[in-house]
DNA sequence: GTCTATAGCTTGATAGAC
DNA sequence: GTCTATCAAGCTATAGAC
């Protein structure tokens, strides 16, 4: 993997996907990225319609597969309860446990894409758009999936809920160190099996206790 | 309040609040803030070192008075408990609505700068440093709260779960209308009564699952 | 405290040879 | 597909008059 040289379309989006990952859309330049790829300048502008359709692939390059594996892990657990309801923890980790496996099995290929979406997510710019736009679909087909789970649910306590699986996930994604830091050296930002531990049952007892009242 | 024109330096600091919080730090020119502060570019030198030292004023000026209600807050649920054991929720709805009851008493003044401790908890370059040197010695002081009403729990689990909260509280306040899309309008981001009114309960339901194992 | 003027550099993007 | 060369604009920051 280190012996063959990739085309330069691909080295531009994983140089371009690691920087913005790092210091956001406007905090890196076109060179830096072209530096970091090996390739001139003019290259970027031969590949991409500008700076930010750079930007745009980048996202689109990775986000449909993600939100294949977790269709298809959501379908798994509906196939496996046929008969009966599926656990609020089920769901949860349907929509969690795949995304934390790519970080955790390969995470030099997955890490900056996810830091990338913890930006965007907490961004007043780029968040409402972006993220309806590349998850929203998925994201009501979950939350579908949960109202049979909790029937007695008001709908406005299924989305705040929602919304607060989504800033505890993005934040895991993004890595900071602060945990180390807090913890003094008891926890780390990376270490993501000790998150898939501890979020579906954190989030599932939040999504009961609310959507249960 | 719209009558009297504040001195020069506040209108700086109040103006890059703003752009800060909508595009980050390197998403703003100075010239930009200097143009909607209404004042000549020269003038952020004048009061400033550099953009670097503006955006680190912007930070301080309201940070130890959010850090001091919050402290208040922990120790008049304490005062309250001198014989029992606080609620997890109690400790919990210190720590988030003294924050949440600014933002919903007062939103032009308070919701840019809780939009920029959004990005800045997100952002893998300035986070791990920014966030535990501004609110570590805080946050430990109310995980200290918690270890008592959560006397089972391991020591990660609490760091763990306070992850998870961080994470949702600051989603929060990046107010990007993400929910708004979502829910089809029946959950709208500026909404802050209703994260009130859940998030402590959720949150606490998440701790109490996680650390009393 | 506030202005004009400007230095010195980096930016996104393009034209054109090979 | 890849390079050299370049442009116009915008950037942070400072010097110096008032």
């Amino acid at each position: 993997m280190a012996h063959t040289r990739q085309p330069t379309r691909e080295r531009i989006l994983d140089a371009a996907e690691a920087l913005f990952a790092q210091r956001g859309f406007e905090g890196v330049s076109v060179r830096q990225i072209m530096s970091q790829a090996d390739a001139d300048v003019s290259l970027a502008y031969y590949h991409f319609k500008s700076k930010r359709d750079l930007f745009d692939q980048v996202m689109l390059r990775k986000v449909e597969y993600l939100n294949e594996i977790r269709l298809q892990a959501l379908e798994e657990v509906e196939e496996r309860h046929r008969d009966d309801e599926p656990s609020v923890e089920e769901i949860i980790g349907a929509f969690t446990r795949p995304l934390l496996q790519l970080l955790a099995d390969d995470h030099e290929k997955w890490s900056h894409y996810f830091q990338l979406i913890a930006q965007i997510n907490n961004s007043p710019e780029m968040g409402g758009e972006l993220m309806s736009r590349y998850f929203d679909p998925l994201v009501s087909r979950f939350i579908d999936a949960l109202k049979k789970a909790l029937p007695d649910s008001g709908p406005a306590d299924l989305y705040w809920s929602y919304h607060f699986l989504s800033g505890a996930l993005t934040l895991t994604f993004a890595e900071t160190g602060r945990i180390d830091n807090l913890s003094g050296g008891v926890c780390k930002s990376t270490d993501i099996a000790a998150v898939d531990e501890r979020m579906p049952e954190f989030l599932a007892a939040g999504f009961r206790a609310l959507c249960s009242r």
